[in-house]
DNA sequence: ATTCATCAATAGGTTGAGGCTATTGGATCT
DNA sequence: AGATCCAATAGCCTCAACCTATTGATGAAT
């Protein structure tokens, strides 16, 4: 069976049903009779696959499905109101919208520069972050909600994404402080072979190099908590459920009372790149991964940023 | 005339000719004849009013609308499917998504604990951050597109909208390290009368407080540039266009070389709340909003406490 | 210059999705 | 039991969207 194709006209009659848990006020809302609404309902549920609402003659309410449809139709609605006012706004001049993508601390410190910088050469372009879990590492470019994003290969191979690196950092090891490991200055990979770890839930080879079961020597892995973002990490790690790498950079963005960061001696590096697609052709989307590019090759990360002070950030364009 | 109902279906038939270029061969893509297509094209664009192709009997081209379109309508499509796939998973029990809008730092040094503490209480949930600039003060709630929000009052008066405060701290004059006003330990209102300030160009009452015109007794403010984010913000400022007051945490997130912090006499403070939707029902931004008054509650921060430790911060509702 | 090839637009016919009214049938309240 | 409310069903009708065939415009080739 083939994938349903949603029909925003049915969308609206379900909210307005939804909202009304009355077939007939509803109907008359939309200005149509009863009977059509009825029956374009649960065309859409056998279309889904899934009851929506449950009716009795005497009433109407949602299922957990149902209210999940209500709460992402309404979204969808109103996006789709905004595509169509952002078109008409196109035509007359107005420019566009980035959505950029990102995990955890994006990209460390150069974040509010690539911003800064782009906002500067393009006025009057929407900039949106978006933060994404494990579970998609090239936060959101796979399923085309983001235009640009600021990734950690490795990543899935495919043909519509390219991704340049903007810059290279170590990778540290994150244990509580009463973990008998917190008071090293710095441990190799060796030393934790039978400590639990705190696994990303995530596409395989992407959770396999935060594991670093390349470093291993065969050695398996004791997994500790599953979890979906860095937040949860840091909380399986306080909570002892586990220990974790990760890029050094994080323990100036989450460091907190109870955590410890220890350098690792024989650990590949973290990369971090600005990655797109190929296959749309966004102009936008190609001046800010220029526009990064520029900053990683001469703004430089944190610890190159004095060279930087002197020079007055000279606009890219 | 009424603003027009986006057609998926159409939509679709677009971005087979956008990316094709061809009427033919984008009309065999969809399995349906050329003809059909040209029409349903032309449809579209006179119901939205706008030229989307450039038609030579040669060759197809887009209009900026059109590449607007293109991008946009390729993001609704797979909007679409993913509302599908949702709705069918959460009839099949997994649980939901929530969307946090924020504007610039969020919630400061809690932000990280209320998310995990979210997700500790909600393992299965996705969760969502999504950046807004000044423009929308209600970061995505007004639009629909984020379930809950950290936001800065004062908002547009809305019967949907309800807020409770998480917590207040002061605020402080932003300017670059060449004004004079940089070596100063705490500057008055008065003192900065004649000073140009950056404007964010957001909603008057929003605008308004941010340049403090409540505290100038009529003394009119000199405008500097507008900008629409806080990275355009101090951008402005590094280029000594203007200078801001903003709320004393960003000096925590967005300190860079050359910028200023100073406490100011004479201000009124700016308050952090959380934010969500009265006319949606949603379960889990309820939720979200009981661990964030929690945390803000028991777990407040340090160095914000002490300004609110004297208010027990009642909540609104 | 004339012909040919290509491709989008137009013309005109056909069909089914989506609308309508009228009615049924199940449930609850009196 | 009867009255009432409300969603589902039945059966008809209309028009939007599709089809095929053709036109007309434009660039390339003879």
């Amino acid at each position: 069976m083939q994938q349903p194709q949603l029909d925003l006209r049915v969308l609206r009659y379900f909210v307005a049903v939804a909202e009304e848990l009355h077939f007939g006020r509803a109907a008359s809302r939309l200005h149509i009779a009863q009977p059509s609404l009825s029956v374009q309902i649960r065309k859409l549920e056998h279309e889904l696959g899934v009851p929506l609402l449950i009716r009795s003659s005497r009433s109407v309410e949602l299922t957990d499905a149902g209210e999940v449809l209500l709460t992402e139709a309404r979204r969808l609605l109103s996006a789709a109101k905004r595509v169509v006012s952002m078109t008409q706004e196109a035509a007359s001049g107005v420019k566009g919208t980035l959505i950029v993508g990102f995990q955890s601390n994006a990209a460390a410190e150069m974040t509010p520069r690539i911003l800064a910088a782009f906002k500067n050469n393009h006025p009057g372009v929407h900039v949106q972050m978006r933060s994404y879990g494990f579970s998609d590492p090239t936060a959101g470019l796979a399923d085309g909600s983001a235009d640009v994003a600021f990734v950690r290969p490795p990543l899935p191979e495919a043909g519509w994404l390219a991704m340049e690196t903007l810059f290279v950092e170590p990778r540290v090891l994150a244990v509580s402080n009463g973990s008998h490991l917190a008071k090293l200055s710095e441990v190799s990979v060796e030393q934790v072979h039978d400590q639990p770890f705190v696994a990303r839930n995530a596409p395989e080879k992407w959770r396999d190099f935060w594991l670093a079961t390349q470093s291993r020597e065969g050695h398996p892995v004791r997994l500790g908590t599953q979890v979906s973002t860095v937040d949860e990490c840091f909380e399986a790690i306080l909570n002892e459920r586990g220990i974790a790498f990760t890029q050094a950079s994080t323990q100036r963005f989450y460091d907190r009372p109870g955590l410890s960061f220890i350098p690792v001696k024989d650990i590949p590096p973290s990369t971090l790149s600005i990655a797109w697609r190929t296959d749309t052709n966004d102009e936008l989307a190609r001046e800010f991964v220029e526009t990064a590019r520029t900053l990683a090759t001469f703004g430089g990360i944190p610890n190159v940023t004095s060279s930087f002070i002197g020079d007055p950030m000279s606009p890219i364009v």
